[in-house]
DNA sequence: GTGGTCTAGACCACA
DNA sequence: GTGGTCTAGACCACA
């Protein structure tokens, strides 16, 4: 996690939230999560944020925690969670793509261009 | 407009602004825009809250206004910020990707596979 | 006055004053000004509009109507309000540079700067 | 800010966005502002409307703020400001001088008329 | 405590 | 009639 730039208007907890979630499913954490009290002092946030953030990942299923054991993944969750994040990733890019009022064969000839980028 | 449903977590001037720019972008709305306290009445909200919306879609040069005279599109900036949120959407969809951790080669299956759906 | 571009947050009455009297100053307008039915329709808005512009600038002495003979410069005005205008902008622009707390070795090497450009 | 004056015929907001911009650009605030209500109470207006100064400040890229930890200057923005703002001093005390009719020489000659007052 | 949103409602100037 | 400003005041979530 190192260091960390926060975006304005989004809560702070909910981008820990977001940065953790992602180094899990890229398995840059592969078990131990660090502690809330260290990763807080490392971010320069409050603890509680740090809290509220891990307190939300335990009830997503997505780690679990015990008093005095730490913090840690749950390695059985992970496939179906990095399945759902594609998922909703692609859904989220569609919908948008039709909000501005595209239709199907614009919408092929975007996702035929991302191919021919550079990605 | 008609009727409008609104999310709670996300402020209501940014779901009318949202809203109103899709609608313009979409050709929809074609010149003349409903009059803040018209709309306000019709969505059930205050008119400082559609006025806000409204003032933020002028700064971004998407719409035109004058005491007396109403409210309405700037044609000239359409297809400029239709270019822009097309864009927008797509550098998000490829980050949101890339910050789970897929490859360029993971990403163009993905975009195969979105390629064979039914959009 | 041809066409004219109205700057949105500035009354439009004002715009067509100064524009007026800019004309007036340049000496592009030396004697009869355009009647009011006139001006409204070449620059596309109401009479009362250009009504208002014309009452403040004879107000201020720069010229003078009568019913049936129309608008006229005042030539003897001219040289005094030319002159205050040009004082006016200069104050101005001091105030400005003076407001941004810029000392008076700065201004001087703004001077000069200005005067190495092509003006 | 102490106390302050306002003039009628320019938004509250405006002059105190005009007046904080100022205080910034002269380093005369160096990092912390003061608290929407705090300035509020302390310029006897309403907090929306120091709310509103603010926002447009952070719009521009000049101020930070966030919920429960107050508003600050950002610094990096600071030099670059400063010239913008000198820049449109210029652009506008030479807009002004043309729109009047004077030529190149007359504005050199009222450069030089500056350079000899006591500025 | 702090910024942010929202409402209800008044008032204004311009068109 | 129309957009724009402003106030008083409530409520919210984050820190």
């Amino acid at each position: 996690m190192n260091t960390m730039e926060f975006e304005r208007d989004r809560p702070i907890f909910l981008q820990i939230k977001s940065a953790v979630k992602e180094r899990i499913v890229r398995r840059e954490i592969k078990k131990e999560l660090p502690t809330i009290r260290g990763l807080a002092v490392e971010l320069g946030v409050n603890p509680n944020t740090v809290a509220r953030a891990y307190r939300e990942l335990e009830t997503e299923g997505i780690i679990g925690s015990r008093v005095g054991k730490g913090t840690w993944v749950i390695p059985e969750a992970l496939q179906e969670i990095r399945k759902e994040m594609i998922e909703d990733i692609i859904d989220k890019f569609l919908n948008n793509l039709h909000s501005i009022g595209l239709d199907s064969k614009e919408i092929k000839e975007i996702l035929e261009g991302i191919n021919d980028r550079d990605i």
